[in-house]
This record gives C-alpha cells, sequence and structure tokens, in this order.
DNA sequence: CTGTTAGCGCCTTCAG
DNA sequence: CTGAAGGCGCTAACAG
C-alpha cells in the first residue's frame, strides 16, 4: 500500500520533502522535487486523503445537496458542478434530503456534513433562518443554487422574468386564455419555484387587460404525470384554454402527450410552453424558455472553489440569463393545421436536434 | 469539533467505550451505551471518516465508474446504486473516465481508488485481462455492471435476449424489412451491447429466413441525435424499411421524431422499438424492450454491501430479466391509420403514464 | 464490561 | 532548502 515513507525511502528525501514536492509547496529545490515526483510516478503513490484529512481539516471533498438525489433537473445540475470539481479532484459527494436527515432536525445535518465535506452546494432548498445559521456555523464555503437566502451567496434565474416571458411569448401570438400548470404545496419544500413563475405569467396577463382566470389554473409537480393530470383536470373543468405555459418541460411533455392522446392537436388547437430546455425538449418540438442547468452547477462549483482557495467571493447572487426558444409547440390560436412540411432550408428551430451539448455552449456569465 | 473525547468525558467513561457504544460493538452495557448515546446526540457529535478511515483503512464511500459521469442511464444506474448504499451511511463517489484516467494508465486508476473506496462499481466498462487483475489487486470488493469479466461478479441483462425480443416482436407483426441502429465502434469503449442486440436481431431474421440486408443497418451512439442521424441515412440508402430496431429508446425517439418530422408516420409507415424504457419513453407511446435500469444499481449496491460485511459473494453472474413493452410505435406493416381515438377501457398501454417509478415496482431478484 | 495505550498516514511547526 | 518530531481523531489490541 506504497505510503509516503516509501516514497521518502526511495527517493532518499525525508517524508517532508516528500509532502511539500507533491503538493507543488514552495521550499524544494526543483531538482529534488523532480526526483520526487518521479519516484511518486514509479510507485503509484497517492496520498490518502482520510490521512492527509486528518491534520488539515480538509476532506478533499464537497457535497451536493438536493431534496432528492433523482431526476433529470438535480442529475444535471450535478453533473456540472462534479465536471468542475473533479477536474481539480475534489470528490463530490450527493445527499438527498432523506439522507442528512435525522429526525430531529429538519434539514441538513451540519455535524454530519462538517466531517465529510470542505465546501457544500444547496439545491433547491429553501433554508429557515436558523437553518442558515447552522450551515454558516460550520465554517466552510456554502453556495446555494436556486433560492435566495441573506447571508448564502446563490446561483439562480430570475423565475418571475421566465414566467413573464412564456407568457408575454403566448400572448404576442394573440393568445388569451392561457393556462397555468404548476405549484405544489408539498413540492420542493416550499421553494418558490412555481409561485414566482406564476406571478410573471399574472403580471404579463394583467398588461394586456386580461384578468387570471382560477380555472385556468392547475398544481402539480415538476413532473411529466402532472402534466397529463393537469390535461384531465382543464378538461374537466370546462373548455380548454388556447395556451398553456407549464412551469417545466417535463409537465409541457406530459401535456402534450395527453392533449394528442386525446385527439387535441398542438399547437393548432392548444399551444404549449415549457420551462428548462430539458435535453430531450427538442425532440418534441416543445417551445420553452431554456435556462442553463449544468451550467449553474458548473459556475457554483468555480465560485466554491475560488473560495476553497482563499477566495473572498462574498454573498452575491449571480442571476443567469433564461431564453425563449420558440419551436414548434407554439402558435396563433386557431392556426390552420400545418402540412408539417417545412419547406427545406425554412425549417426554422424546431425540428433539428440541438447544436451541441445542452446549455454547455453558451455565453460565459462572470462570477464577480 | 465537539470530538470523541468530549463525548467521553461528559459521558464520565473512557473513548474506547464511546467508541464501542456508538458503533453498536458488543461489550458495552445497555446503561452505558444509552448514556453515550445521548450525549453524543446532545452534543451532536459523529465521527470523523478521516480519522476512523485511518486505523481501519476503511473509508466510508464506495465508487461508481462509468465511461462518461453524464446521461440518463449512467445517472439512473448510479440513482440506484446511491440509495442503497446511502440507506446504510455509505457515501458514494461517481468517476467519468476521464477523472480517474491518468497519461499513463489506460483505464482506471486503482492506486488513487483504493484510498478513496471500500468498494468499487463499474458500469459499462470491458476491461482487459490486466485491468481486471489490477482493479482485483486493489484488494477490495468490485462488482461491474454490463460487462462480463473472468473474476468480477456481474450484474447485467442478456443483451442478445434484447435483441431477439425486439425484433421477434416486430416480426410477429408481419414485418421483414427490418432496419438496426445502433452500434458505434469508439462508443463504450468496446463494451459489446450493441453488437449483443445486433446478433438477436439477426438471429430472429434468419429464423424466418430473412437474409440481413446491409442497407438496413446503421451504427450511431446512445443518443436521440444517433436516431436523427440514423433516419437520414436509410432514407438516402432507398426505401425506408417498415420498421426498425433501435438499440436504445433515446435512438428511437430521435428516429421517431426525424420520421414525423419528414412526414413519415410511426407506427403506420415505419415501427419503431427501442431499449431501455427511458423514464420519458411513455410519453412518446415508445415499445421498448424494457430493462430494470435502477434496480441493477440496487443490486450490484446490495451485493457489494454484503461482501463489505464479509459475505463471501462469489463471482456469479446476475442476469436480472428484460421485458417487451408493446406500447404505440409498432404495428403491423401498412397498417390503416389510426383514428387515435382508441375505445374507453381498450386504451392499452399506449397512452397513461406509467403505473409508478419506474422500474422500481418490479419483482425482486435473488442475489445469491 | 471498561480503561489504557499504541499507532493509522500524513501535515506542519520548528530546527538545522 | 531540508529533516525531525509532535499530533490530527479515532480504532484496536491488551489489560484489568
Amino acid at each position: 500500500m506504497t505510503g509516503i515513507v516509501d516514497v521518502a525511502a526511495r527517493a532518499g528525501v525525508s517524508v517532508a520533502t516528500v509532502s511539500r514536492a507533491l503538493r507543488g509547496l514552495p521550499g524544494v529545490s526543483p531538482a529534488t522535487r523532480a526526483a520526487v515526483q518521479a519516484v511518486a510516478a514509479e510507485l503509484g503513490y497517492v496520498a490518502s486523503p482520510s490521512a492527509a484529512g486528518l491534520p488539515t481539516g480538509r476532506t478533499g471533498a464537497v457535497g451536493v445537496v438536493s431534496p432528492v438525489a433523482r431526476g433529470w433537473y438535480f442529475s444535471a445540475i450535478a453533473e456540472g458542478a462534479q465536471e468542475a470539481f473533479s477536474a481539480v479532484g475534489y470528490d463530490v459527494l450527493r445527499y438527498g434530503l432523506a439522507d442528512v436527515e435525522t429526525q430531529r432536525r429538519r434539514v441538513v445535518d451540519t455535524h454530519l456534513l462538517r466531517k465529510r465535506v470542505d465546501a457544500l452546494v444547496v439545491l433547491s432548498l429553501p433554508l429557515t433562518p436558523d437553518e442558515v445559521r447552522a450551515l454558516l456555523a460550520m465554517q466552510r464555503p456554502v453556495i446555494a443554487i436556486g433560492p435566495v437566502m441573506p447571508g448564502i451567496q446563490t446561483v439562480r434565474i430570475d423565475d418571475v422574468e421566465v414566467g413573464r416571458s412564456a407568457t408575454r411569448h403566448l400572448v404576442e401570438l394573440g393568445h388569451r386564455r392561457i393556462g397555468f400548470v404548476g405549484g405544489d404545496p408539498h413540492d420542493h419544500l416550499g421553494f418558490p419555484v412555481a409561485p414566482d413563475r406564476k406571478q410573471g405569467y399574472q403580471e404579463v396577463l394583467g398588461e394586456v387587460g386580461v384578468e387570471p382566470d382560477p380555472k385556468l389554473t392547475v398544481g402539480g409537480k415538476f413532473l411529466a404525470e402532472s402534466g397529463v393530470e393537469a390535461y384531465a383536470e382543464f378538461k374537466r373543468r370546462g373548455p380548454l384554454p388556447t395556451a398553456v405555459f407549464a412551469v417545466s418541460d417535463e409537465i409541457a411533455m406530459g401535456l402534450i402527450h395527453a392533449a394528442r392522446s386525446d385527439g387535441v392537436r398542438v399547437p393548432e388547437d392548444m399551444s404549449v410552453v415549457g420551462v428548462d430546455d430539458h435535453d430531450l425538449s427538442w425532440l418534441f418540438g416543445l417551445t420553452t424558455v431554456a435556462q442553463p442547468v449544468r451550467k449553474q452547477g458548473r459556475i457554483a462549483a468555480l465560485a466554491l472553489l475560488d473560495r476553497l482557495r482563499g477566495g473572498d467571493t462574498g454573498n452575491e447572487v449571480t442571476t443567469v440569463p433564461t431564453q425563449l426558444k420558440v419551436r414548434a409547440t407554439t402558435a396563433p390560436p386557431g392556426a390552420p393545421s400545418s402540412t408539417r412540411q417545412s419547406a427545406p432550408g425554412t425549417d426554422g428551430a424546431g425540428h433539428g436536434p440541438p447544436p451541441g451539448l445542452p446549455d454547455d455552449d453558451e455565453d460565459q456569465v462572470s462570477i464577480p
């Protein structure tokens, strides 16, 4: 199990020198350093994080905590973060709330975490001031993705603007009976994503003098199944809206599926716009308000990395831009049945695969 | 940073007793144990994995290594494993090959891993005998998901049978001009998933006396984009097949998208069957050969956990069953245009959402 | 049943 | 620039 002493012996130096040489610390002659590195490579020596962590208090790992450790959104964010962290040798540990939660503590078991990670990314978890205090008491860099909490650096999108953007698009197409799907009191532990998007929706409706119709609003989780249920609910309540704003692409997909299965054409009979630009959304030709998911993970990771290196990134809130992507599930109300034979070259954004890996080629966002 | 000594002092016992009491080791009176637990809880004490790992050599973490740490398939498997591991307090570390690979070593850096994990799950990585040897030299339990390698316990599905099953379905519907999409020499590092599925495809074609037509076989990665490209390729090569077997659901989705965008009806003009039962496949009404993805992760995790506890699970190969799920993208060739108005109650498997979480409610598979 | 005592492998002052 | 030595927090014999 070749340890540091083996390397030291083989290189004819002390363990202290090996330690310094391998970690790139100053105070080692270039010659010695090279020699040590050679021996280390030859022996396949790698320092044990456990052993290295004892004296330093650092673990070489960062945690990513989310309500559940499942699903496209959380996975994609974690992927973005993971890629940035492992590029510099950090391990990342994912925790679903159920894993970290104990009977006594409501949210994150800071005692457990402090001993395991050097820094923490908190996803979609709105914490109470007390919980924030406990988190900060860990004395480790923490960054949140999603909810803005006083004292905690955050990466987010403007959810109200998301709602405006989607609704504005529908309004501009001429829609006035616009449905809204999303928002479940038990979902996301109270994190106001859906409410914010709904507010944007209502604002834009207000601007064009439309009174939001409660019959056109249905709740639901961020799942395709909710879209199916929402469609059924719309139908139950009376005439369908001419367009629907779903707070996530998965909901939108379920909605479209249910509508088409029921003989309702999308977008001719009903337009649908979602949010996220899910990896598979282009397959549905789904019009959506795209948010850079993996990139948010990466931004958070880089900010944390900077702070781990002593960078004094304050508590800024970084808002990354979202962008409406018009594809093929939205059209003016009562639009004539398209022949679905768009002329070559006029294909537009609706049909081909996306130009690259999703949200990976977007313009960089500055991290203050 | 409350350590074991604090607990010991507060409880009026020695650190050894605290250690024993908290880890459930025998040789502690119930009274003492309760007292210690109370104090530990009160102080919010949690043992440091780093410190605990030094004497024992155990890290309390397991690794999951895959070609890339991205995408639905690997994420879902990792989720299944993660859930089982974190239920018993293990952390899981994910590594994409790029993270673990060094210039010198072709695949897994065992030196790096040995110091970081107690056990390893290897996903879709076919290793050479030398690499297997290096892996086993780690002296840590290793299990693979996918490729069968001598000396390594494996969880897998029968890919040849997958190919047979999909093709048989199409043949039974009456198809004879059946296309095949999948298999890229650079994909999956040579792991013969696609080839095996193709073999099953060819076997069944042979049974009905059909000579496989090279023009009907196109390569591609396990991505929806490949499905789009495959459709274009089919078109380029001449008359479309009446049915296509795609080696993954994502490919199938891309294929369907491309076909429909081109005015080709699915399944009326062309049937499509995929593999996986991707979380979103039901939205496409996709007929598929379902494999329990998360469950394979869970099975592997449980087997590893058993071995970590000293269970002497040998090197068995566990083959989990797959199952054809007929939905709405397959039909007899030249089938009349469906009205898509299935009579209520006769709806079949094609339209509603799946009954529960995907592949989570399947019957349990025994782990020898 | 409980306490004492060495380390586990590495980092980090402090000398040299 | 380099070496020696103590200690990080916990576990694992060994005594008692």
